[in-house]
DNA sequence: CTAAAAAGTTAGAATAGTCTAACAAAATTT
DNA sequence: AAATTTTGTTAGACTATTCTAACTTTTTAG
């Protein structure tokens, strides 16, 4: 497979998992190629049976298309994992080199950076890290966003790598495995004042809670 | 600058550095390029300033050329020790994966990469490390082949990175840095009888000595 | 020093991935 | 349900890198 067909793989998985139905279009945006050329790349996968295609309607992986992605993307975090833990670089640094280095091809260079980093189950983002057949668990966690006032949660992941998001994570001096307590929310503007880690009080906007993802606390 | 380019740059800068003159025959073997292309690669590439070509006349990269394949060649040779040293892959097995990675687009990786490995001066297989201008050190090592009997040795590097040449050495435990002294030398066919490190005797083909980089010790 | 061989060059075609322009189908609006 | 907008498709062209076939220049051998 190659480097580009990789892409429009991994584009409609992560594209499959946000929405019900992909169409040509969404796939043209999400990778910034024009419509033509994603329709006729959509033909060349469909005619090696990675996405099933058919005109006019919704594009799907095919089972053996979800696999493809799924291991692609599994390269995809492990790297990011990599170049965190033992590059020392920011969660919102990694993306762009780990969308290179995911496409080396050498089974063993994955296995052993799998290894090194004893397994990881998620990358620095908190996002899963499918297993060696591409599969990918499903994590059902709640924008934080969505939780009412008194409630404590634990920050699990993110619900957007946007630089500018991350950046100002970094900055409010949240991290992954955080505690986070739900002390008031304003009525107008749904911003939220939260105690962290029992310790730290914090303002946050909707926005940014929208992109907060945690799992409730007993 | 694209892959296709910068594997051409270091091609022709390894086989300057082989040879005297390096022409576009040379060039295509090495790269498993037909002539033609090579031919018009090259102008291409002299059109960028990277080689200086003439019709008919030999091939030699510019300064920028020989500076631009340095950097490529570091990068390569910082990537293998990583891959030896921190991945625990074997010296026969890293070119390959070198190879790819090396034209990966982030000087910061390549940097924490060297900080990683401490700043490293050779590559696994002795190979100096090109610095960050691209200057790459002479090393005037003897080949074992050239040494009398009597003299003492230290293994500093190999004259071949071919998978045979290195699972051989690894086969008889020879390691860089290795004491070698030349106990014996067959006037029939030059195999010579040597002592490694002081304990153990091997005996070594012509041409596996011709390929084993010396340097003698006082 | 000429003939043959080797090396180098030019011309033209193929493939992968991209684009624009033009047309067609589906969805949405009125 | 017709008109309009949005989405999807087809056709044809462009760039990068590769090839083969044909031709030219240089080198080598007799």
């Amino acid at each position: 497979m190659t480097l580009t067909e990789e892409n429009y793989l991994k584009a409609l998985f992560h594209l499959s998992t946000e929405n019900e139905e992909v169409s040509v279009l969404d796939l043209s945006k999400s990778l910034t190629i024009k419509m033509p050329t994603v329709n006729s790349m959509v033909k060349k996968l469909s005619g090696k049976g990675l996405i099933s295609y058919e005109k006019y309607k919704p594009l799907m992986l095919t089972q053996s298309g979800r696999r493809a992605a799924g291991l692609i993307i599994r390269k995809h975090r492990l790297v990011e994992m990599f170049l965190v833990q033992h590059l020392g670089f920011g969660w919102d640094e990694v993306h762009e080199i780990a969308e290179q280095i995911e496409h080396i091809k050498s089974q063993r260079f994955f296995d052993r950076i799998d290894q090194l980093l004893d397994f990881p189950k998620v990358d620095p983002h908190g996002s899963p890290i499918p297993d060696i057949n591409g599969d990918i668990a499903v994590q059902n966690y709640m924008k934080l966003e969505e939780c009412a006032e008194k409630q404590i949660a634990m920050f699990m992941s993110v619900g957007s790598s946007q630089d500018s998001f991350l950046k100002l994570i970094d900055k409010l001096n949240l991290k992954l495995g955080d505690k986070v307590e739900i002390l008031e929310i304003q009525d107008f503007d749904k911003t939220m004042r939260v105690l962290v880690n029992d310790a730290s009080e914090k303002t946050l906007s909707q926005m940014v809670a929208a992109n907060i993802l945690v799992q409730l606390t007993v």
